[in-house]
DNA sequence: GTACTCTAGATTGTATACAATCATCCTCGT
DNA sequence: ACGAGGATGATTGTATACAATCTAGAGTAC
């Protein structure tokens, strides 16, 4: 038994169906299967040492998670998104957060609290102390999902995760790459300004570069690391 | 073998699972269970006369997708909405639609002839052809389906159908109320019209009127419904 | 060389059995 | 009357077996 938990990396589930899909996602965020790589349930269960029901099941989730894709009788793989699905996503998001700046900043300033408590971390960040990548993308997310969460529907912060999820796996590939955090900082006050300011275009706008901005280095990103691939 | 093919509504898919859901999400849409009725596997599998195995997947699916909630350890229930998680639901179907307006205003007019269509539909249904409530519902959710695939944008799409699959649910309550289908006709028409003009504010405004008075209307019915079950 | 067929393996869908966990109700003691 | 605690049935999680279906590749005819 203490087997699987080591296999699972220590973490606890509620059941192994859940586990098996924490581990997957990881991996495949961190790009340890190449895109298109297969996947099959007897090899699964094999790896995992488990039966077919848990392995079947979180199959399924990861499939309508977007992270893998089902081909009939042939098992699953990880999806390959191609640079138009990745760009849909930025759609979604952008679709997603500039309504949720719009409510915050039509709305009669109640939650003031986490707003300043967002203006502060990334005041603190803007002044020096730099952080590593992965840090500050953890920061990034939390910003936006915070947002989501004082606009207070769930059901679009959830929506939301999800997409965010998703596009992370875009954001490792961009990783390690000279970054302009100061950028990001200048453009989140400028975010949490116009809200604050209830300037709803203005909110918008910034809010949109900030987003492209975004899109943008991961899509240097792809082509760049699509161009390396092709150029052996 | 005949037996299920009937019990399924005759309908065919290519396996259990599949067809449970499909009937299932048919049966609560249609308020065939009460809210928070429960259901467990064991006796969806004694009804349907099929094993757990695919009830259990069909089960999980319907839960994923908001028509179902999980109580741990208790089953399956209904999911039983309040207002404000409806109000939330015609949030983000706003947010999306509201892109998809933005971006077809403007963008420089391909896919001329989609439009057109819509335009003349809706035309038609303004100079007097008289439709069942039904069929205009069905239309509607047309309209703004064909708007979001014009947009070209798959993954919306596939979130703004998913809303409104579950929307869906509370439209029924609507159903065989006073509407005024004129007023719908006119709104469509005058979307169509300022995105025609790249009017984007315009385009907007004129969504978010749509999307409000058929998000009020719901409102309307569901405190009617709630009033009337509490008068006995 | 190409197209066709047939077979072996792979893969999934479904049924079923068993164990573990949890909810519920009953009993018992206070 | 009321709460603690234990028995019982309900419910799920997991493992496994079997059958149906599909894929892929070998082999054969032309």
């Amino acid at each position: 038994m203490l087997d699987k938990v080591d296999r699972m990396g220590g973490r606890q589930f509620s059941n192994l169906s859940a586990s098996i899909v924490a581990t997957l996602k990881e991996r495949i965020i961190h790009w340890q299967y190449p895109p298109e790589h297969r996947l099959t349930e007897a090899e699964l269960c094999q790896k995992f040492g488990v039966s077919r029901s848990p392995v079947r099941e979180a199959l399924r989730t990861l499939a309508t998670d977007g992270f893998l894709k089902k081909m009939p009788n042939r098992g699953y793989a990880v999806k390959q998104y191609n640079l138009r699905e990745i760009e849909e996503l930025y759609e979604v998001r952008l679709a997603l957060e500039l309504f949720v700046v719009e409510c915050l900043a039509k709305r009669e300033t109640a939650k003031k609290d986490e707003i300043d408590a967002l203006k502060q971390t990334w005041t603190c960040l803007l002044n020096g102390s730099t952080k590593k990548d992965e840090e500050l993308a953890r920061l990034d997310t939390l910003f936006h999902e915070t947002l989501a969460q004082v606009a207070g529907n769930k059901s679009l912060l959830r929506q939301l995760r999800a997409i965010n999820e998703r596009l992370l796996l875009f954001r490792m590939i961009d990783f390690g790459k000279a970054h302009r955090a100061e950028s990001t900082c200048h453009q989140h006050l400028e975010i949490l300004k116009r809200i604050a300011a209830k300037d709803i275009s203005g909110a918008r706008r910034a809010m949109q570069r900030n987003i492209d901005e975004g899109r943008n280095n991961v899509h240097a990103a792809i082509k760049d690391a699509l161009a390396r691939a092709y150029s052996f």
